[in-house]
DNA sequence: GATGAATGAGAATTCATTCAT
DNA sequence: AATGAATGAATTCTCATTCAT
């Protein structure tokens, strides 16, 4: 087999243990069930990975890596955060992103909740969105002259506590709320956009 | 013994088990070090428990009580939940609750993103508190003669998402922050309280 | 069950392992087997011990009390071990300890062999043994008016590789020798202390 | 590649399988790891051999062959063994042999130990040399018009235990003995040709 | 000859739970 | 109520060996 065959083989094994850690927690997926999901032998799960241990880390990683590639990409194309047709494209971005990695990111909160945990994937995942959605907002409220926010710890504790968890939260929950509440994934988050609009959104738009 | 002693003993065992299961998760937790944790012999721990899930029930159960008993204490306390100075007051009450159980509700939210778990308690809690809240602030609005908002499905995913998530995640994050931010519990939980009012209290007050 | 049976419990398991342990050896020899063969739960093996590794190190330093045991009794017993009769004696007791002791000596010596065990068993108990020799000679020599080799080193060396090795050795291969030149454990023993009078106990006695 | 490399690549994988086979011992030591210290691939030790048993019967083959010729060539060229100065010599050749060997000779011991392993390579190698050795003696006998001793298996019995097995512990134990007494190697030979002179040798020697 | 990938059959250790007293 | 001993069913990880190229 080819390294092109390698490489598919490693991802299988990863999109499969997202899967099942996702489904059942890390701690109770077994490692037999990540390889009969992934079609591969158990022993070759351990042939590309140490441990299960390292699996997660892995996506992990990945998860830490794609959210910077994001959030460059988002900081390249929005110029007026401030602006609302602006912050509903860079709303619609965030909410993809994070419905597309929702597996990944329930583990990740599950596992960072653990006082175990050192430094959980949550807190940096937190600190580096939270600085670039500030990095934006300062942009744009320099642009337009208007000054700034002053301290610099009121702002990260507003934009992780009121910004980012109900997002993160949104993922977590949205399957929940459909059966729950008999909504739709597109009606929430339609209620979640305006929600978030006169809440999170009202506080930094200028009155 | 008597029964004041077993009634003792059953209460070490559930709070050694909250620790640990907050400490390591539900699944790493060990009945053994339960039993060590709690002063006891293991086999004892099946005396008064059916399972180790039994207790984890038992815990999930005595939160949702004390949730339903605060509510109810709250509300009749509250009058105008409309008004700042109150409305300051019934957030330290939630505050204080969520801090208080911020052991349990960090299992409860583990456990509650696994797809595995059928009606997770975060969804039950939410329910509870969300309603409560809504119920509080349509009388507050009835007394000024407001008219309360029209959609329900709308209130329902504000007050979860961007009124209760962020309450939940400070009690989940809060000793995570205070490590990595190099910030106070109290200084977190002003910058707290400031980003709250900001959104999601604005939000409710009458322009 | 109470503390006898406890005590018996673990004694069997003990057992089962030096047995399979010789049978094997240390690397080959199964947990299940000595379950087995202990009659126990696998389990339970690890309810008395921590691993594989420490039912070992339980044996090694069984061993090694015992064959303290042994000297401290013999050298109270024989007075002058450079008369004949004398250590005709010791020999049979030396030869009956080393016999009763040939399966974990085996393991021992398998195991002391490798370059990766630091402090060899072997080393240890060689060390005990010969010194508790010399000291016999030492004394037999003063007693006798005889003044007592010289250097240190020399007639450790002697004990060691000249004196005791011959002996471990009979206990390692004495089964293999009945086989192969098909002797008698009784003859090959007497043949043995033959060997041993014209050489070993030849030097030592005064010409 | 030609033949050469090929004969060479062999070699490796020999030579490295039995550094680790005496390191680790045979069953510990790992293919994988026999492979990494040979610098080739995994799956090449296996074009070569069989299996990892083969490795060891090669590597026992081979030290049985290398034995056989040391021992011709030796007798070729000592003419009196009961001489101390050919004596010496004799011993001279033996130990560099031994220690040449001592590393396939520390496996060779440990899994001759094994009760399961039916014809062991020392009884085999032991048979070898003692009766090389024992017909040496008698050379030297006849020609010196001394009579030979009578009884063949009392002198095997000699011979091996108190002739070949401190020479073997001498390679088995040399360089723990280096450590542990603080002796260097030239030292511990000196002294082992002493005490095998006063035992061994002295019971061969007329008096 | 040589290699990266793959596999089956273990093997040690774990752990919730139960039993006997 | 309380306990030490015991158990069955996992569960992670290992490793000699083979396959396809």
């Amino acid at each position: 087999m080819n390294k092109r065959d390698a490489a598919e083989t490693k991802a299988r094994i990863l999109s499969a243990a997202e899967r099942l850690f996702s489904e059942v927690g890390f701690d109770k997926a077994r490692v037999d069930d990540i390889a009969k999901e992934a079609g591969v032998n158990k022993a070759l799960i351990y042939y590309y990975f140490e441990s299960k241990d390292e699996i997660l880390e892995t996506l992990f990683s990945s998860l830490v890596e794609d959210a910077k590639r994001m959030l460059v990409e988002s900081v390249e194309k929005t110029s007026d955060v401030l602006n609302e047709d602006n912050y509903k494209a860079l709303f619609d971005v965030y909410i993809r992103f994070i419905m597309e990695k929702r597996k990944i990111l329930k583990v990740a909160i599950a596992e960072s909740v653990k006082e175990s945990s050192s430094i959980s994937v949550v807190m940096e995942l937190g600190n580096l969105i939270i600085n670039a959605e500030i990095e934006s907002i300062r942009k744009a409220c320099e642009s337009k002259g208007l000054n700034y926010p002053e301290d610099k710890k009121e702002i990260l504790v507003m934009e992780f506590f009121t910004g980012l968890m109900p997002f993160i939260c949104f993922a977590l929950f949205e399957d929940q709320w459909e059966s729950y509440y008999h909504m739709s994934e597109k009606e929430l988050c339609e209620y979640f956009y305006k929600a978030f609009k006169k809440t999170h959104l009202a506080a930094h738009l200028p009155k």
